[in-house]
DNA sequence: GCGCCGAAAATTGGCGCCAATTGTTTTGGA
DNA sequence: TCCAAAACAATTGGCGCCAATTTTCGGCGC
């Protein structure tokens, strides 16, 4: 206690540099630059928020699913905490809805929120298709030719792996774009769609009229920005043209469907 | 126990409309339309969460400041799982970073992201104000006039009113463009950009030049769709234009001068 | 004097228990 | 026979405690 240190060490401190605050002021220890940070805590990589997104995105969870604490840690093997801490962030991202005391669903939009959707769908993919034109290099027609040569060998046999790849061409597309902010925007606008598609889709209809993605791609390539947009607007009016709005009676009459179809990942329950 | 019962109760069930699955499927209870639910949880307006917020956007919390849960509860005068509950969904929006057994910060973006967001709020307030042109009526233009005679008459005595004002137009203008999916994205892209430009602006330097609004309100109330698209793309160039990418040099520097004016709330801990 | 190393303090993470609320069933009455 | 009210069961919400990790403080050796 020799020099001053009457310092209140609690005002303000800066997350990543650790706190060389006030012990090494002058000089950067050894080996650190400086901003770096050992492991910042993603919750999308969670196990449970994982099997749930993905879950949801496989259609295998319906909008209006209640989605159980106890159920969940069970089906999933871990515990409660974890599966709460899942759902607050689910939540958080509008992919389920939580009631007070009455638990978590899978998030059902209203019908002008779909609408509403596919409108910002329009803008942000018409940003990404236009950035990734501006800034389409050999690396990214390489990945681009690729994804379409795999779409294009899709015999369409699981109808699992077919949703994931005509999701993946979108995804694609605002990668390309080297917007990580878009990018994010978009991914969660996907998921946030396919949940209004799951509500409002008329039974039997595919889901994305996978003729257009080849289209697409083409005029990506050739740098039709122009085109390309308009490819991708359609493309996407296209999709919104598929879901109708539902009234109570079809609810109902679905809901008696689900309960005859049954399975629903069914958590063994049996006496 | 007479008609059939034996139907596994835990399926599938549908949220908002409770659990008339069985109990009275023929017909609807008295006064329910059906999709009702009465009190979705918002995370939005926990007194912990807008507590953050509000310190946030008015720079009171600085990108960086460590949030610790305990001292938190008792600043904020509730109990630490309130507080968990809200870092963690203001981790989930990219509002604080969370690091294991290391706490919660006040995200700091990086310049690439900082120049990502920007580039992403062109594409959102781009569109809505475009389709704030296309859906504006006598009410919203009276909302726009109010909002500018508002500003107008702000004489910058108080540094975070101000604040708030220049925020408040950027967010009427997404209220005035109708969706409320863009509406949301733009607000968090606001208080995203807000962490960029605390973390990145020169010290002197105001945040936002207030004499572009009243351009692109006159743009917006002349329904000129092309002008006002382009005035509020320079507008917001113009407010990327102030932040510069900086060195841990500076980091440092700026530390300390932190440690100069002290303040920052500081959480009484003398004695 | 400087840096490395070990122990104590503080903070976060996780688990179990119990209260509170909700939904369901049973019971009583008109 | 049908509706209403109360008891029961199940689920969520919250609090306290303890383990695990990090940060800090003190000491030792160079």
């Amino acid at each position: 206690m020799t020099t001053t240190r009457a310092k209140p060490r609690n005002v303000a401190r800066t997350a990543p540099a650790r706190s060389q605050a006030r012990a090494k002021l002058r000089r950067r220890p050894v080996a650190k630059p400086e901003t770096e940070a050992p492991d910042p805590r993603r919750m999308d990589d969670d196990p449970v928020v994982r099997g749930i997104l993905t879950a949801i995105s496989q259609k295998r969870l319906k909008p209006g699913t209640k989605l159980g604490e106890d159920r969940l840690a069970r089906a999933l093997g871990t515990t409660r905490i974890h599966v709460r801490q899942a759902l607050a962030h689910l939540a958080s991202r509008k992919i389920v809805v939580q009631f007070p005391n009455r638990g978590a669903f899978v998030y059902r939009p209203t019908w002008e929120e779909a609408r509403e959707m596919f409108a910002a769908r329009r803008v942000i993919e018409a940003a990404t298709v236009a950035a990734a034109i501006d800034r389409l290099d050999k690396h990214g027609k390489a990945l681009l030719k690729a994804h379409m040569a795999r779409e294009a060998a899709d015999d369409r046999s699981d109808r699992w792996t077919s949703l994931s790849l005509t999701a993946d061409f979108h995804i694609l597309i605002a990668e390309l774009a080297g917007n990580h902010v878009l990018l994010d925007m978009a991914r969660e606008l996907m998921l946030r769609t396919s949940l209004a598609i799951a509500t409002f889709e008329q039974p039997g209809e595919p889901d994305c009229s996978p003729d257009s993605h080849p289209d697409i791609g083409a005029l990506v390539l050739a740098r039709d920005k122009a085109a390309a947009i308009a490819a991708m607007t359609h493309h996407l009016e296209d999709i919104e043209r598929r879901i109708q709005p539902r009234d109570a009676e079809a609810e109902v009459d679905e809901l008696t469907a689900i309960f005859k179809d049954l399975g629903v990942a069914a958590a063994r329950h049996d006496g």
